[in-house]
DNA sequence: TGATTGTTGAGCCA
DNA sequence: TGGCTCAACAATCA
């Protein structure tokens, strides 16, 4: 019987390096189906604001217009996978489910039930590596139940696995058949949401959802304002796509030197126009940028590199080890790797504002308020408000740019938890995932675990000062004369300490402290001792969030 | 058991 | 700019 193959498009819009796609294409198809399905999962309990949906809905838009110039098209349905395919499978008669493996635990959970759905079906799944360099699976087996913390455990467990080359881009694909797109409006459930993480980012009616086809059966990318959004909330400069991915790859391997001889820790946080490392990030974590992709064109750069190269885990294969090291501690831990309860590698600490669960062990939502007090210093902190210009100057960055410099995100992760502010990672983490355009699961809550030394790291005497850390990279302070425009014209002397500013220079800058600009929130060196002292005491206790359940059982 | 290592601290000194 | 010390964690290895 010839193959009529259903591929499904998640993390992966591109058609460069798509192993996936091109082993569902390996089975000559006689009609292929590209399907995207806007799951309500997304959309009403992970946190996202607009600047992430503009880039996903822009790398989507241009799979749909590459597949239309070859007689196809991205069909995008609104409705969550286990009710859709099990209609798509009968009405199109698939015979084969392909797609890319997504590591993050509820997509392993989604696609376990969905491969249940297709042998009812009597339909073949083909879940084919391609998001990461190594197959995870195979890293976390070889483990035998021991959780991958480090780079260097992370390189030993991949010792004898090899990365694969990137794949050439397919010239064409078939054709789709007879949508049956009546059948399917019929069929599939409507979806309903009693809850949304993002009610905050609505500004209008969320109607995406009022037909499983779009408006007019279009089967298009919904727009913002189809998801209540205002689209000039987007205001991130980075451009979604597989072309601009890889025209900014194109650009950055051009200068051999940056790329043969990159160090992370030396690149500088300030620096925005361009930002001192590739920005690549959230092109990889939609999958408009092959990793594979990157990683041979800079590895194969690096060996022919006339001079000294740099070496892992700083330079750029470095940098991608540890963002597979993440998926492998992600995946031995499991849903649990978001949060600190149940989960095993990470420190159980008496910090403010943790999360709060019900007797089965969900979330609770509405999450009940901590004191006004607490609240308040996060929301300071979220919008950019504390009055510590390196921070806000990062905060701001964050929300209006979805991205930041990796060593800004160690600063304000650090400020947050236990550095000063001794608030729960778990409330860091979730306004990272609400604004970053890369955010992704693992590297996220892994990142943040580490930054306030719940697990991967822990010498937390070690702390970053707002004022000493960003002066190391830049006296002149761009950073915070771009997004604390109060600040513009403040001397670099004050630039990151304004409220040592004598009255004259504040008059003269146009922006007095604690009326223009706050006060700092609190005293960062104080802050800091009481921190490290809180820290200390409950580092001695060896707490991690497996005990919590245990405790519970009891 | 003690030494070494761990991508990315600060403060001080020369 | 480079090296030492501050106070001192966890994992690994000999």
């Amino acid at each position: 019987m010839p193959a009529r193959v259903l591929h499904w498009f998640r993390t992966d819009l591109r058609l460069h390096d798509a192993p996936a796609l091109l082993k569902g294409l390996e089975l000559k198809p006689e009609v292929f189906f590209p399907v995207w399905t806007w799951d309500p999962y997304f959309n009403f309990e992970c946190p996202v604001g607009p600047n992430r949906y503009k880039f996903l809905t822009e790398s989507m838009k241009e799979i749909d217009k590459k597949l239309s110039k070859m007689g196809n098209k991205l069909h995008v349905f609104r409705a969550a996978p286990a009710d859709l395919f099990p209609v798509l499978f009968k009405q199109w008669n698939i015979t084969h489910l392909v797609y890319e493996k997504d590591p993050a635990p509820y997509a392993i959970e989604r696609d376990e039930s969905i491969k249940k759905l297709a042998k009812d079906a009597n339909v073949e799944v083909l879940d084919i590596t391609g998001h990461t360099l190594y197959d995870i699976d195979a890293i976390v087996e070889k483990q035998k139940g021991k959780t991958i913390t480090s780079a260097t455990a992370f390189k030993a467990a991949a010792k004898d696995m090899k990365i694969e080359r990137p794949l050439q881009a397919p010239k064409d694909v078939p054709k789709a058949d007879d949508l049956k797109l009546d059948a399917i409006k019929k069929e599939v459930k409507k979806v309903k949401s009693d809850h949304d993480v993002n009610e905050e980012h609505r500004k209008g009616k969320m109607t995406a959802y009022d037909s499983v086809t779009g408006p007019k059966d279009s089967l298009e990318p919904p727009s913002l304002e189809e998801l209540g959004l205002d689209s000039e909330d987007a205001t991130t400069q980075i451009p979604g796509g597989e072309d601009e991915a890889l025209r900014r790859l194109d650009k950055w391997i051009k200068d051999k030197d940056a790329t043969a001889t990159f160090r992370k820790p030396q690149t500088s946080p300030s620096e925005y126009d361009p930002p001192a490392t590739t920005q690549l990030s959230p092109y990889i974590k939609f999958g408009a940028l092959g990793v594979r992709e990157f990683y041979w064109r800079v590895v194969d750069l690096m060996e022919n590199y006339d001079g000294e190269t740099s070496s892992e885990p700083e330079n750029l294969p470095g940098q991608l080890i540890f963002r597979e090291m993440y998926f492998a501690a992600q995946l031995g831990i499991g849903k649990p790797f978001g949060q600190i309860r149940g989960n095993k590698i990470c420190r159980v600490i008496d910090w403010k504002l943790c999360n709060a669960y019900d007797e089965d062990g969900e979330k609770i939502f509405p999450r009940p308020k901590g004191s006004k007090e607490d609240e308040e210093a996060l929301e300071k902190w979220k919008h950019g408000n504390t009055g510590f210009p390196w921070v806000d100057a990062a905060m701001r960055q964050l929300k209006q740019e979805g991205w930041m410099h990796h060593l800004a995100r160690h600063c304000v992760a650090g400020f947050l938890t236990r550095g000063q502010l001794y608030i729960s990672w778990e409330r860091g983490a979730e306004v990272f995932d609400r604004y970053l355009v890369d955010q992704d699961p693992a590297s996220n809550a892994g990142n943040w675990m580490w930054l306030s030394c719940s697990a991967f790291f822990h010498q937390y005497y070690r702390n970053y000062g707002m004022t000493t850390f960003p002066s190391k990279y830049d006296k002149t302070g761009k950073l915070v004369r771009k997004y604390v425009p109060e600040l513009k014209e403040y001397p670099d002397k004050y630039i990151y300490k304004p409220w040592e500013a004598p009255e004259d220079v504040q008059k003269k800058a146009g922006c007095k402290i604690g009326k223009d600009y706050p006060e700092p929130m609190i005293d960062e060196k104080e802050a800091n001792k009481e921190c490290m002292a809180r820290m200390k005491e409950q580092y001695a206790k060896k707490l991690y969030g497996d005990s919590l359940l245990k405790r519970k059982a009891k």
